[in-house]
RNA sequence: UGGGGCGUCGCCAAGUGGUAAGGCAGCGGCUUUUGAUGCCGCCAUGCGCAGGUUCGAAUCCUGCCGCCCCAG
């Protein structure tokens, strides 16, 4: 395991804070940092309530998870310290997740969670701590780009495990501090290392879901706290057609089929959400067609030397689960767009779209942003 | 109350004597470290109601009910 850590510091003298969710990827990530023999410190984050989320299977950072941390950091023999976070993530994921939803969006805590409470408050605290690196169990590469100086991200080992996605807004100056051990691993080595360390959280199941979200009904905690998002609309086909009703534009994303609860004999989807009319949009698949994507907060991390005034051939993903198809990233004015040239459908405002070096295995991660506005490629073809 | 047509799952719709297709919607599951998509499975012992003919009827006959259209 190469941390390149600037220097080659004696590992014994180096501190390292690691991000322990009290899962397994985390839980092993500090396993192999405290085996390399470096001052490891463990870290829990408590993001948000500690009683509903008690017991429940795939959260993270509360309740049982922060337990389970803690046993690990023992069991490696490592100081550990559970901060409270609870207030930050509030304010900086929940909110804002609430806040997307409500704008007809459709939100990705993950990616706002990894940006500002992890590689910012706890990358921040870390530093305090005088650590040399913020290593979490993300799977996801990084190794050292000799001609900058400067750590570049890549896809991991393991491209079913691949969350680079999630981590297109890591500022270089971020990517500097933070290090993923795991990229290396699949998940079936990371789970042999939890047992040969004798981890009892071997065998816990993957995290799955919005961590925040107690039986997956997001929609609950968001009309909770934006009850305007929860109001009743039209169900509005492309054509003009009132179809029916729905309970709230949270329920529903672009892209999505199921739920509408209206029959045309052949599906519809969800093609685009207008929150100020309420109205829920909906067409054929072939309304989804999208060869153009907006960009809001673009973040580079593909080197200072690309000229992105231009258009730059990339591989982009416009969703997690989906592999990277050819794309050209241009910059306008400041405004950032990417064509996608074999089209995409189901694009969600508020999703990231991810770009990379190529769309093959190991591709190294130049950034990307949030979605902002996705063209129609009929639109674009009337336009 | 002259003529014609129609009534099959929540919606659409095959089936015209041989023991209820399919699509949409819905439900369940798989997949997924966001929301989706996708895939798999389930979904009418009964065909407006009541009788009758027949070995056998959603399919034929009779009556009733309800819609629709054309004429008044």
């Amino acid at each position: 395991m190469d941390l390149f850590l600037p220097g080659n510091p004696e590992p014994a003298a180096t501190r390292i804070v690691v991000a322990m969710s009290g899962g397994v990827d985390s839980s092993v990530t500090a396993g192999l940092v405290k085996e390399a023999g470096y001052d490891v410190v463990g870290i829990t984050l408590q993001l948000y309530d500690h009683g509903e989320a008690m017991h429940r299977k795939g959260a993270c950072c509360a309740g049982q998870d922060i337990h389970d941390a803690r046993n690990v950091a023992d069991r490696l023999g490592m100081p550990h310290y559970v901060l409270d976070y609870e207030s930050r993530f509030r304010e900086q994921v929940i909110d804002t997740f609430a806040d997307s939803y409500l704008a007809g969006e459709t939100p990705i805590p993950c990616v706002s969670c990894n940006q500002t409470v992890k590689f910012s408050d706890l990358l921040k605290t870390a530093q305090d701590l005088g650590a040399a690196a913020l290593v979490t169990g993300h799977y996801a590469d990084t190794r050292l780009d000799e001609t900058s100086g400067h750590m570049a991200m890549y896809r991991p080992a393991d491209l079913d495990r691949d969350q680079s996605y999630f981590l297109f807004a890591t500022t270089q100056e971020q990517l500097d501090f933070v290090r993923f051990p795991l990229g290396h691993l699949t998940k079936a080595e990371t789970r042999a290392h939890a047992e040969r360390v004798g981890l009892e959280i071997a065998a816990k199941p993957d995290s799955q879901d919005i961590c925040f979200v107690p039986n997956g009904s997001y929609s609950d905690i968001i009309a909770k706290l934006r009850p305007e998002a929860a109001e009743p609309g039209d169900i509005v086909h492309v054509n003009g057609d009132v179809l029916g009703r729905h309970d709230g534009i949270i329920h529903y994303t672009v892209g999505q089929r199921r739920g509408l609860g209206v029959a045309a004999g052949s599906p519809l989807y969800v093609v685009k959400i207008d929150a100020s009319a309420k109205q829920v949009i909906v067409g054929p698949r072939e309304a989804l067609g999208v060869s153009r994507v907006a960009l809001r907060d673009f973040n580079w991390i593909g080197g200072l030397e690309t000229d992105l005034t231009r258009g730059v051939p990339v591989a982009a993903r416009v969703r997690s689960t989906r592999p990277p198809k050819p794309a050209s990233v241009q910059l306008v004015d400041g405004q950032a767009s990417v064509d996608l040239i074999e089209g995409e459908t189901g694009v969600a405002p508020g999703q990231a779209c991810v770009l990379y070096e190529h769309d093959g295995p190991g591709a190294r991660v130049l950034g990307g942003g949030f979605i902002a506005r996705a063209i129609n490629a009929f639109e674009k073809d009337a336009a």
